[in-house]
DNA sequence: AGCCTTCCTGACCATTCGGTCAAGAAATTT
DNA sequence: AAATTTCTTGACCGAATGGTCAGGAAGGCT
């Protein structure tokens, strides 16, 4: 039997991503307090000493998984730049946001408790790429506001509430299935979940009837 | 100058209040595990093994705090039963709820931490009170419906919009605060806060246009 | 082949944490 | 005022944690 050998660089890359892997999954289910390395190690399937090779610190990869999530929270954001009108653009942000909570759940768990910690690692992406890129959003529904495409809803409130419903139902993921009789959602649970989120806004801002 | 003695029976509650109140503050700020019992007892003022004498271990303590949010959450459900309609019960139910979110924001994101984290300490609270509770009014949304007092939103999706989007401004204050140039909301900021979230919502169900 | 860089890892360390304990102080009861 | 119960606290402990390090293994380069 043949075992191509790994690449230096391919290796590098590889063990990165073995260990963000884990990492992620860890600090979602235990914080950023309490996960250890070991237990990241652990499951990334590496000696301890071998993740701190590629990680100095714990809080250098615990930034680099937040910065990872951000990554991918913002790339939801695209759903908005080319859509023709509020329905279009807020209904498909709405989607795209419901798909991350669904694919990415552990993701969006780690953002919301390092939030809710009082932002202590990673304060300055709130306070430059979050801000630009709610400004940029904002502008865009008050000119929709303006335009009369729907009702003058204050823009702030309202992407909170499109944040807030969506990433509910990673957040609370567990809260969820333990009222769906500890089930997990099915792709029929989804559909209706997302149905109802996008029509209560919708209809709410008055984009449809 | 005179100062009455303190009764034993006071002191004990007395204290017990203190360290739960610091508890409550300390966990909601560090999560479970990265609170220590050493902090929690510096800010109640106490010494560390005195903690230690009313709350036995830091799970026990925690238990309690997070029970204490379980009840005050709750309290705000009594502004669905003595409505007459969708339009007054659910307008005063994001209406409490807005006012815990911001009259114990720490409470909430313990609640929120807990739940995330998979709820290791209070899942039978989820399974009982918080089943019991959710399928009450459950019940009440799909009279409203059959009454054709509102539109046939599914009920289970409402509550979750609901809890969503209020608890949001405590979970997750510290980005609001943020996006708000570092400055904490004002009472107008709560009004229009409450305002957009109800008028998006009930408007959202057919209750209001 | 020989050298160099990168990668791997068991053993180790200082620190911190949750929790204990024993001895005493302060109320309360008898 | 004696006896009893409750409260207070500094000192202490074993366990666990984040991080280090030295020495070796494995690719890569000339």
């Amino acid at each position: 039997m043949h075992v191509t050998p790994m690449r230096k660089q391919n290796k590098r890359r590889e063990n990165e991503l073995l260990i963000l892997q884990a990492a992620e999954k860890v600090f979602s289910e235990a914080g950023f307090g309490g996960a250890t390395m070991q237990l990241i190690a652990d499951v990334a399937g590496l000696p301890k000493a071998n993740v701190h090779y590629y990680f100095s610190t714990k809080e250098a990869l615990y930034r680099q998984v937040v910065s990872n999530i951000f990554d991918v929270w913002l790339e939801a954001a695209e759903s908005f730049e080319d859509a023709s009108g509020p329905a279009e653009g807020i209904g498909a942000y709405i989607e795209a946001k419901m798909e991350i909570s669904r694919t990415h759940p552990a993701g969006s768990k780690v953002w919301a408790s390092e939030v809710m910690h009082g932002a202590p690692i990673i304060q300055d992406y709130l306070e430059t790429a979050l801000v630009e890129w709610t400004n940029g959003r904002m502008t865009v529904i008050n000119q929709w506001i303006a335009d009369g495409l729907m009702d003058p809803i204050s823009p702030r409130h309202l992407l909170y509430l499109i944040w807030s419903s969506t990433q509910h139902y990673a957040d609370f993921g567990h809260q969820i299935e333990t009222l769906n009789d500890g089930i997990s959602l099915t792709d029929d649970d989804w559909h209706v979940a997302k149905t109802a989120v996008k029509q209560i806004i919708l209809k709410g801002i008055g984009v449809i009837s």
